[in-house]
DNA sequence: TTGCTATCCTGACAGTGACAAGATGACAGG
DNA sequence: CCTGTCATCTTGTCACTGTCAGGATAGCAA
């Protein structure tokens, strides 16, 4: 394990059908696939297997069965997330407010950008929560979010109960919004165009911090 | 069809096996007991037909496909789901903003405790939202909302953009906490005894609403 | 009694995930 | 160069799924 090439596989690196070269990697990518075409509920081992032009059995080898594969997958999951929040937050003012509400918006890019995959991390039973590695990358997403508020709050939520309620408020919020969002369920935000939409939503989120420093 | 003769099916009404006598109605509940035990992703038709003591290719004669009994499933949801923040609303003092708390604890409540269902309503795929009748059950379950916000904004969300943004606000913070309970995920909620998981509920529902009479 | 029809059953089909067993090729030791 | 070893991948099979076709049953009206 841990043989993933960072993408670099396909294209040259096979001449048979055998000994794929980074099948791991391509399972991965091809999974990815076919659960955003396909969606979460239709998600098929087979069609992985297939879209990697590998037979049906082969993904096994790699991961134990389809929930081990769906496990690897909601990690990476995670790992982008966090990615797609930390890109946001480094564009956007260095004020511990302006950086919380780049965080939320990140949150809420990566569900409309991925709404299979956010759906897998957040709300499926398939991946194995008590998996190590998920584990640690969904408790560093949690992290984040907690010291988002810390750098508002100027206390750690850990020992901070309000703080804590801080962040269950901002974390509900923006979960919501996104789980709403990729359920076409927000009509109101989403016949918006996007400048508009995230001034809404930053106003929602930023009206959620009890503590700390307000302006 | 609109045979449902109000749960009063099972012992006493059947003889034989054949016309069951009411099993449009035993098929929803044993959709519901399947649900509820398997969860969403594991939901199984033949599990349901199991279940009700009959044959596997039975429920089509009723619902077309398993797609036309989770859209039944999901409509019947969807009126419990309003009955319960009625019901938590009765109980509760008769002022717009205790209203609207009142309403969110319902949902939440709701959501704890049928949450493979909860999931089935906004999650899923699943049902057809194109439904005209499970359209309107979930329009209802969203009018609800807005009015609990006009009650307090005494503005008509769907003409003001402020209050409806006090709708979308409430909506994500009431339907995040939901979502992030059932999926486990509010460890800090989570290890608090009911009164005062609700206090810190009602304290982060009621700071989102930046309009009306403020006390 | 004779149809008629809604209701329910049996049987079959392709598709699914998981498992067993065989085939292939890379690689190390002689 | 040859041989054995082993991870990797394939083929074949199983029970299970949802859906469809066709047959069986019973209530009911004529």
């Amino acid at each position: 394990m841990d043989n993933i090439k960072t993408g670099a596989h396909g294209a040259g690196a096979r001449k048979t059908n055998y000994h794929h070269g980074d099948l791991r990697a391509a399972l991965l990518d091809a999974a990815e696939a076919e659960l955003a075409s396909k969606g979460i509920e239709a998600f098929s081992l087979r069609g992985v297997a297939k879209r990697a032009g590998v037979s049906h059995a082969a993904p096994a080898h790699h991961f134990n069965d389809a929930q081990g594969l769906l496990t690897a997958l909601a990690t990476i999951g995670f790992q982008r997330f966090v990615d797609t929040q930390e890109k946001r937050q480094r564009s956007a003012p260095r004020e511990p407010r302006a950086q919380l509400a780049a965080s939320g918006l990140g949150y809420v890019d990566f569900a409309m950008a991925n709404p299979a995959l956010f759906r897998l991390m957040f709300s499926s039973q398939k991946p194995d929560k008590k998996d190590p590695v998920l584990a640690d990358a969904s408790a560093a997403a949690f992290d984040k979010l907690v010291k988002d508020i810390q750098a508002i709050a100027h206390i750690d939520p850990h020992t901070d109960p309000v703080a804590m309620t801080d962040v269950m408020a901002a974390w509900a919020i923006v979960h919501g919004l996104a789980d709403l969002l990729i359920a076409g369920r927000m009509a109101f935000l989403q016949s918006m165009n996007k400048p508009d939409r995230e001034a809404v939503m930053t106003d929602i989120i930023l009206r959620n911090c009890s503590s700390g420093p307000v302006g």
